[in-house]
DNA sequence: CTTGACTCTGGTCTATACTCCAGACTTTAT
DNA sequence: ATAAAGTCTGGAGTATAGACCAGAGTCAAG
């Protein structure tokens, strides 16, 4: 079991932002000490981990929070009110996706073709890339 | 040219977000009418198209910024200094791109395979599906 | 057994990215 | 010609995601 400040060096981010995790339901350590002290357990490690992943890719908290909360049970309304957050998510995730291609290439050109390169300045800056490959 | 309300309608953003970009220095209208209502063209339509790419891709607008100020000139100086710069952001675009396809293929497990599929329900929260397809 | 590092709760403060007025002017439609 | 809709500037307010601080308790080492 680790202490909060082991368990926020693991993962890269504050102790601060831990508790205010916890604050906003996203995670509960898996024990206290007898004093009060918070300890984590290896799926809370887990857990971290895809909130932080989940962040990343632009979820807010309160959407993490709503797919932390997700359970599909086998019966079937579960599963719909499940398949409907979730394919709406999966398309927001495809959007990014392709947004982020996209930029990736113009940042791509920006840092190769253009230095040095032959193509005519004007494409040289970032909405000249994107433009170029848009086209 | 357009008006500030209708850019707003086409870029699917407020005009208040539109006068924020502008405050911040990421978007300066074309031009303005007499009466001193800002008038948008077709290449302030298309850098506001890409502020938003950039945007849902996690930029924040400072970044945004950056980018769009982004300009290689033939010199080797200017080059490199962008050079540095984007390739840093390459870099954080290929993780992100990395942990969405991770959280893709997990939001898919959660609506497809769980929904009557045999997987064992322990695996049928986001977690679960996450830690499936980790192993 | 005390000193330094760590943790607790509760609260205030900050940056980002807007949103929402207010009061005045402009444009458009009838 | 007048009302409704749109726009202007400036400023206040809001949500999100923490950072930071105070005062008190806890733990580990010398």
């Amino acid at each position: 079991m680790l202490k909060i400040g082991e368990l926020a060096e693991l993962a890269g981010i504050s102790r601060d932002a831990l508790r205010f995790y916890e604050k906003h339901g996203l995670i509960t350590p898996t024990a206290r000490t007898d004093s009060g002290y918070r300890l984590y357990s290896k799926s809370d490690v887990l857990r971290i981990s895809f909130i932080l992943s989940a962040k990343e890719v632009g979820f807010t908290l309160n959407e993490v929070h709503q797919l932390l909360e997700l359970e599909v049970t086998k019966d079937k309304k579960s599963c719909q009110d499940v398949k409907e957050f979730v394919d709406n998510k999966i398309q927001v995730v495809n959007q990014r996706l392709i947004e982020m291609k996209k930029i990736k290439q113009s940042l791509k050109t920006l840092s190769v073709a253009c230095c040095g390169g032959d193509e005519p300045a004007t494409h040289c800056t970032i909405l000249g890339a994107l433009n170029t490959h848009n086209r």
